[in-house]
DNA sequence: TACAGATCTTA
DNA sequence: GTAAGATCTGTAC
């Protein structure tokens, strides 16, 4: 080993274990032998071998080790009898797979180290020290958090899964202390998995709080009386034996004994038959193939090597002369294309497509532009012959509603994708003087006609299914050229019905892409720049656009090779097909419609808005003493706290003052009259910059607003409104409703707006089966009268509004996962107050407690909580180590069944209302959704007629997958604008 | 120019 | 106490 030098070592039973938990489990057919560790293991191995070579990725290994756990008794136990003692036995199908794996590393001539009483951990320590001391860099191939503490100046820890490299910074960054505190870090946090006692109650994040502050364990645990909090100073002081243990356990061996010394590493030349013939005796035949094409051997010419259990339990042969590495002189680069072995289950389909999609790359250069009709005709041939068309529009705005038409690209298999430019110019040729032979710049390109002519039969073919991401989008601008696909696919919402989740990422294209292919494709601002850099995408070379739009059609088409088959075998088929797929066209043709909007009235209402906030403004300015701007929490906490002397009460945790609505009030309430000004100026200038201002910037030229809703944005199932978010047009204060006047019916036609009523209460009392509540909505009671009078014991007849009052709060706090805390805050009581209604209530419905018992159980166990209708959001925060992040989390898992099932319901509505109404003959037009509430566009003479159609639908929507134990009630009203109308 | 934080709007 | 999105300010780049 020498300077330049670079050692791999891996973490070969870190590896095996991984391997094993995460495919399903296979045996070899001939036998029965259980294999799926070893195979899992040798794809990891062959990838990482081959990805080693190729020295772009990053520096070629010179010597080359896998590393194993030799057995479970190492000088550890004798420090610390409990080292590792809750580990369980591996399990009985994976003990006879370490021998196969030993194996399996000769098999690939690479050396395979273990020690007696030692770790692997110890013994890449100590091959890592010698390396580094030689003058080499070292890269451990493993995640495990143990070996951060030797990441340093040449050695990087690499994970294979993730393709992550680790160095100093990213340990910092994930851990919050470099490499060389790790040790202290582990030392305060301890591992349960180890059985590493550590310090109670500290967790990574305050351990690295505390070495940041102290600078190293002795220092803390010397200093330890120093701390403020009492439990956190009390641990440190009676457990700082255990963290001296602790450190002891998890310092890793950096010179024990080797018994094959580090030049013994170098890798030699490779021998492909040896390998070759073990896989086949394993038959995996997709690895054989590829590694006999990738070595340039005849695998069919090399014989299986005789490998049995038998064999193997008599002790396997060795060769230590053999040579090692797999080093091909000729690299043939074949695709490894369809699935190998046929799958027999659904999981397996799904291991086998994300083991694909992991070994396949990406070929930019691969990528076909399409510049004449029968390129394009044989690109369209070839998806109907894989049934599949993975499709991505190109266009030069993200508003659906007013895009045109740059480009088209399109995927057929993995790798095998084209771009078709329509309306390229020349850069510089977007102003009105470019002439036709600027334009003509850019090269041959298919006219737009002629190109949708011939694409719309494959568009609208019932045989060739097209695949999408944000398929909306896609759906809509091909509807405004007359081309409603179908059927269709689309990767985002299979994503979200899989992992709909508050914590994970979301479902963006890029975002699956790294995720789950492991691929970062061209971004949108590589290709056309940002801000003042900007262009046009019809201006951009199409060489390039070519690159990036075809990729994204083939990231698409990858995408949905892994994830299509995931619904299968998650049991989320149903979800996807039934609420999500159906509503795009739904929600395409709304967003499509628009709504009418009438720009005087908004017009004059911010005349109106902004000549009393100018009074306002100049009184506040007056009070103050000075000109400020009362739009600046900063400066007005300034004015109000520091200047005026107002008593202060809150801080942000920004450390500036609060001065939200409910400081100014509390204020008021005391008879000052400058925060009562300021809560007026606020409302005002709100509402003319949110609404009044901003609304008529999204009209067209019909005066119609389009709004765009997002299906795959929130974690419980609800829709999202934006551009504009019509979903929060305000509606509680009078001044905010005057804006819902804005929004109109043309001449002619109503709108009307029907809302399912208390829907979410509704859903609770079915739930949670509560016999009062159920029967109250069955019977048509006031459902928060009921409660008061159940609580309190006053009678319904003659209630005083204000114990009515409480008890809406209260049936709202329970559907948000109640906490006296929030109580107290919306009732303006003290917390103890707000308790004690509580406790009450749950005496009163003790079924509510025990559903949400349930639920939390429910989350804390699958990860998930589920709606009536399967749909599921996860919450892998459930079991967080911070109390009061738990009980947020907690509270969300509750609440989500139960707005959940009501997104459910209305999204079911909403997929049946078009076919419903066009089959009573009426013409009535679905326009928007506010969560609970459908508008609608009806024409005068058809309004009765339509009511009940309405009606009926949305109060049926659960049927008949759910027969609801309440009845699900809906006010519907028809007037000339929105506000009459709700 | 880009982003986080505070605030406010809805169901 | 749940779920969202928009705007404005102030600061970092």
């Amino acid at each position: 080993m020498k300077k330049g030098d670079h050692l791999f070592l891996v973490d070969g039973s870190a590896y095996i274990f991984r391997a094993y938990h995460a495919l399903p489990p296979l045996t070899r057919k001939s036998d029965g032998m259980p294999v799926g560790a070893v195979a899992g293991f040798c794809n990891m191995l062959w990838k990482l071998v081959e990805e080693s070579r190729d020295t772009s990725v990053g520096v070629a290994p010179t010597h080359f080790a896998v590393i194993m756990d030799h057995s479970s008794t190492t000088f550890r136990n004798e420090l610390y009898d409990q080292y590792k003692a809750n580990r369980t036995a591996p399990p009985e199908d994976l003990v006879p797979q370490f021998a196969l794996i030993r194996e399996a590393v000769r098999a690939f001539d690479l050396p395979c180290i273990e020690k007696q009483g030692f770790e692997a951990d110890d013994l890449i320590a100590t091959y890592t020290r010698l390396a580094v001391e030689a003058g080499g860099d070292v890269t451990i191939v493993s995640s495990d958090k143990d070996l951060m503490q030797l990441v340093g100046p040449g050695v990087i820890l690499y994970d294979q899964m993730k393709d992550k490299r680790l160095g100093a910074e990213e340990v910092k960054e994930k851990f919050g202390v470099y490499p060389e505190k790790m040790i202290d870090l582990q030392a305060l946090v301890g591992d349960s998995s180890d059985n590493v006692p550590g310090v109670p109650g500290i967790g990574p994040k305050t351990a690295a709080e505390l070495l940041e502050t102290f600078g190293d364990l002795e220092t803390l645990l010397e200093r330890a009386g120093e701390i403020k909090q009492a439990k956190r100073r009390e641990n440190l002081i009676s457990f700082a034996d255990q963290a001296r243990l602790s450190k002891k356990l998890v310092t890793l061996e950096q010179d024990m004994p080797l018994d094959v010394p580090l030049d013994d590493l170098f890798i030699h030349e490779p021998d492909g038959d040896k390998l070759i013939a073990f896989l086949k005796a394993m038959e995996f035949h997709t690895l054989t193939r590829r590694v006999a094409a990738k070595l340039g051997e005849d695998a069919g010419a090399i014989p299986a090597a005789a490998i049995t259990v038998e064999g193997l339990a008599r002790g396997p042969d060795l060769d230590p002369a053999a040579g090692a590495g797999a080093r091909a002189a000729s690299v043939t680069n074949l695709p490894v294309q369809g699935d190998a072995v046929l799958p027999l289950t659904p999981a397996m389909l799904v291991a086998a497509r994300r083991e694909a999609a992991a070994a396949e790359t990406f070929d930019r250069s691969a990528y076909v532009t399409i510049r004449d009709l029968p390129t394009l005709s044989a690109w369209l041939d070839r998806a109907a012959e894989t049934g599949i068309l993975a499709f991505d529009t190109e266009t030069n705005s993200l508003n659906a509603n007013a895009a045109d038409l740059v480009g088209l690209s399109f995927a057929v298999a993995p790798g095998e994708a084209a771009y078709l430019p329509l309306a390229h110019v020349a850069d510089g040729a977007g102003d009105l003087l470019a002439s036709d032979e600027t334009k003509a710049g850019v090269g041959p390109q298919v006219p737009l006609g002629e190109a949708l002519a011939l694409l719309k039969p494959v568009l609208e073919h019932a045989g060739i299914l097209k695949i999408g991401q944000n398929f909306k989008y896609d759906y809509l601008v091909m509807l405004r050229h007359g081309i409603a696909i179908a059927p269709f696919d689309d990767t985002m919402l299979i994503s979200y019905a899989l992992d709909a989740s508050s914590s994970l990422e979301g479902h963006g294209m890029d975002e699956l892409s790294e995720r789950f292919l492991g691929h970062k494709p061209i971004s949108y601002k590589e290709l056309c720049g940002s801000g003042k850099s900007l262009k046009a995408l019809a201006a951009c070379p199409i060489d390039k656009v070519t690159e990036y739009a075809a990729e994204d059609a083939d990231v698409t088409l990858r995408l949905w090779r892994v994830l299509k088959p995931r619904l299968a075998a998650e049991g989320m088929s149903s979800v996807y097909e039934r609420l999500e797929r159906p509503l795009v066209a739904v929600l395409a043709r709304m967003e499509q419609r628009g709504i009418r909007t009438d720009r005087q009235i908004l017009s004059r209402l911010s005349g109106r808005f902004a000549q009393r906030a100018a009074a306002l403004e100049s009184e506040i300015a007056e009070m103050a003493g000075e000109a400020f701007n009362p739009g600046s929490p900063k400066q007005l906490g300034d004015i109000l706290f520091g200047k005026l002397g107002l008593p202060g009460g809150k801080k942000t945790k920004t450390g500036q003052w609060s001065t939200d609505v409910k400081v100014l009030e509390d204020l008021a309430a005391e008879g000052h009259l400058l925060p009562r000004h300021i809560v007026d100026w606020r409302q005002l200038t709100k509402l003319k910059g949110t609404y009044t201002d901003a609304l008529p910037l999204y009209m067209d030229r019909e005066d119609r607003i389009h709004t765009s809703f997002s299906m795959a944005s929130t974690t419980t199932g609800r829709l999202s409104s934006s551009e504009p978010n019509i979903q929060n047009i305000p509606v509680r204060t009078e001044e905010g409703r005057a804006i819902r006047t804005a929004f109109v019916a043309p001449e002619g036609y109503k709108l009307l707006s029907a809302d399912y009523s208390q829907i979410e209460l509704r859903i609770l009392a079915h739930m949670a089966e509560i016999p009062q509540l159920t029967k109250a909505f069955q019977d048509g009671i006031d459902i928060h009268a009921m409660t008061a009078s159940e609580m309190f014991g006053v009678p319904v007849e003659g209630m005083p509004s204000d114990v009515r009052r409480r008890a809406k709060a209260i049936n709202f706090g329970i559907i948000y996962g109640i906490s006296s805390f929030g109580l107290a805050n919306q009732l303006a009581i003290g917390r103890e107050e707000a308790g004690l209604y509580i406790r009450k209530y749950f005496e009163r419905f003790p079924g509510i407690r025990d559903y949400m018992e349930e639920t939390k159980e429910f989350a804390r166990r699958h990860g998930y909580v589920e709606t009536l209708f399967g749909r599921r959001a996860h919450y892998p925060d459930i079991k967080h180590a911070n109390a009061s992040v738990r009980a947020a989390v907690e509270r969300a898992s509750i609440n989500a069944p139960i707005q959940g099932t009501a997104a459910d319901i209305i999204r079911r509505a909403m997929i049946r209302m078009e076919d419903a109404l066009a089959a009573e003959r009426l013409s009535a037009r679905m326009l928007l959704q506010v969560h609970d509430e459908l508008v609608f566009e009806v024409p005068d003479d058809e309004i009765e007629a339509t009511i009940p159609v309405v009606k009926a639908v949305m109060e049926g929507a659960a049927l008949p997958r759910v027969a609801l134990s309440v009845p699900l009630v809906v006010d519907a009203r028809a007037a000339g604008n929105w506000d009459e109308a709700h």
